[in-house]
DNA sequence: ATAAATCGATTACAAGTGTAAACGGAAGGC
DNA sequence: GCCTTCCGTTTACACTTGTAATCGATTTAT
């Protein structure tokens, strides 16, 4: 049994991760001083979202000299993925097309992105069905027959 | 003053709320019935979430008998962008783009999600810029010169 | 070498969340 | 007209999350 990760992550250590995905390793301190520019935190609670963050196994720690480095134990393209699947949990697995139409719209997009966009669904076409099923409960979406009042 | 709206959704509230936008109006007793076939919650249980986006404001009564009728006053359209831009919040603009594009790789589409999919496309690029601006924190993406251990 | 600063760990506490029982009034069954 | 059931409200309690002070050990500055 692989050491248990818990993958949920809150909006404060969202924060954290985003400085250790970009350093790499890095210091307590150096999270704390990056941090300081948007948050209005003092050291201490940085210093408690870390701790929290290693206890649930999101960081590692390694000795450099009496002090730690952190580092990541998930990556942040996984993170993105696991929080981005919780989310299409929510909503009915017909609407996730009508969904990312929406993103689209309303984001700023480099002609790099579209390019890329225009290629995943290029492939996309290869594998495209139908009709998305519909995963819902009934009660929970449209899609099933649900009289209203 | 309008009445002030909780936005925030937790994942519990989300089942109800479902419910609620699937039914328009609905009764608590219609609430219960339906989760009952999802969740482990005891009837109780289902009632303190009423309780509490009624208390939040995201869902009105209307009397009904003596009873109530509920119903949601924030569309899902609207709460689907909410939890999205939030969760885009949290990620660097620079990788909208492919994160959108990861999503598109990982989720089952139809024919007509890619036709509309790419409509958007298709208008995005008119407004597409030669490069997404990085709106991050130094040290929190790998777009500034960040020095790593 | 002693004082000051720093670091990780421990403790604290309020608010939010998941989970539910209990309660008080009203409705329905008989 | 009672007894039971049902509904919305109140209360309860553990766990999580945001926010932080404190403490013990150590490192650094003087």
């Amino acid at each position: 049994m692989a050491t248990e990760i818990n993958t949920k992550i809150t909006e404060s250590e969202w924060e954290i991760m985003r400085v250790v995905w970009t350093f790499n390793k890095v210091t307590s301190k150096e999270i704390i001083e990056v941090l300081q520019e948007k948050k209005a935190w003092k050291p201490a609670t940085t210093k408690t979202f870390i701790g929290r963050l290693v206890k649930k196994g999101m960081l590692n720690t390694e000795p450099h000299g009496k002090r730690y480095l952190y580092s990541a134990t998930v990556s942040e393209d996984e993170t993105v993925k696991n929080v981005t699947n919780e989310f299409f949990d929510n909503i009915c697995s017909k609407d996730v097309g009508k969904t990312i139409a929406e993103m689209i719209s309303t984001s700023t997009l480099s002609f790099d992105d579209i390019a890329l966009i225009e290629e995943v669904l290029e492939k996309k076409k290869k594998t495209a069905v139908e009709q998305v099923k519909c995963n819902c409960l009934k009660g929970q979406c449209q899609c099933k027959n649900n009289h209203n009042h």
